[in-house]
DNA sequence: ATTTAGTTTAACCATATGGTTAGCAAATAT
DNA sequence: ATATTTGCTAACCATATGGTTAAACTAAAT
């Protein structure tokens, strides 16, 4: 068995599927389309991956593992709030200008099935949210920020970061911008959001 | 031939297909289940809307006269920005709750087909920001408002508001919380986050 | 009573789709 | 040298799926 070889078509179908899984869900994907894109036959999909479950499985996992790393800066990282926020910001909206198709992906086959969260919140020890909150009651009993829900601020950076990526085809249209124009729109953001949260939360 | 009858399975159908599209989206619906949850023939669904095609957007076009209402509230409306973040995001909130599936629905298919907003352009004199962010310009320069982009602000209103309705499987896994304790959540957000945004932009 | 038009159903059709199988060719082991 | 395992392909299979059709039914119009 030539190794080398082996792991190539594997890596070839798992690329191939996370192109076409992504931005076709699941329910839009075809086999015989992944099989097309990696250049082989269909029949290998199923050696190498058994069913289509399980391979879009594969590409959801994979596509999670990107992103459970960027949530976790902000929930388990010992800066202030304020460089929480600054830091993220702009290091999530590069993550997904360089992946965006990741958080549509995640968002709506989650809506499709959302026991799929179950096992995830089984395997990781992400997605927990308690030392994120009890960093913002700290700062708020300081007087660093002001009185502030650290669930409902979590909620509202997720959302200011995510929501423009997920939104795109609404975005552009409501702006009038093109693809090039809502690079840039989110380019600004980058410093834009962190400023409009911490002008918000920040005690002064 | 009954009218009361006719418009009533035609009605049904839409019923159906709303229910089904608005859940499992256009590629995971199945004419079978939309006749199915019809209590009709299958048969019957092409002959009141010919193809799924035309039933997709027969549902999608309803959808979105649902909600264009409430996004022009914001646009074109003669309040202050204060008045209309409030507004606004109390309605919206309200609203959502109502049609659970709408803002996911719309996202998803758009993304699927973001040919789909063209057609809605031209249709309606919707999605025009210009008089908001003139606005947004008019506060800014009498003083009410802290130097903001008017653009920027429309996302941003819109993604605290959207977003944790579309994400709601992340939410709930996240904030630990059962379905009841997301609709506390959501209902806490209705003045939490005007009150967010307005800390923000207010000059104060 | 009969015609006419709209409505509904069961059966059917062509194609798409996920998945399987038999066999081949090359590499590896014996 | 021979047997065995592995990677791979073409052909095939069963079922699902969107869509069609011909005939039956209903109710109003003549």
């Amino acid at each position: 068995m030539n190794k080398e070889k082996d792991s190539n078509t594997e890596e070839q179908i798992l690329d191939a599927a996370k192109n076409v899984f992504q931005t076709k869900g699941m329910d839009g994907a075809r086999m015989q389309e992944i099989a097309d894109l990696a250049g082989i036959n269909k029949a290998m999909l199923h050696y190498y991956y058994r069913s289509k479950q399980l391979l879009f499985e594969a590409v959801f996992k994979n596509a999670f593992s990107l992103l459970a790393p960027q949530l976790n800066k902000i929930l388990n990282d010992d800066s202030s709030i304020e460089d929480k926020v600054k830091n993220f910001t702009s290091n999530y909206i590069s993550f997904i200008i360089k992946h965006p198709y990741l958080p549509n992906f995640i968002i709506q086959e989650l809506n499709r099935n959302p026991d799929f969260i179950i096992k995830i919140q089984e395997n990781s020890s992400l997605l927990n949210i308690e030392k994120f909150k009890q960093q913002v009651e700290l700062e708020v009993s300081k007087g660093i920020l002001k009185p502030t829900k650290g669930d409902q601020l979590f909620i509202n950076i997720l959302a200011l970061n995510i929501f423009p990526f997920v939104a795109k085809p609404l975005v552009k249209a409501f702006v009038k911008i093109d693809d090039e124009g809502f690079k840039q729109l989110m380019e600004q953001r980058k410093t834009d959001v962190s400023e409009f949260i911490i002008n918000s939360i920040k005690q002064h």
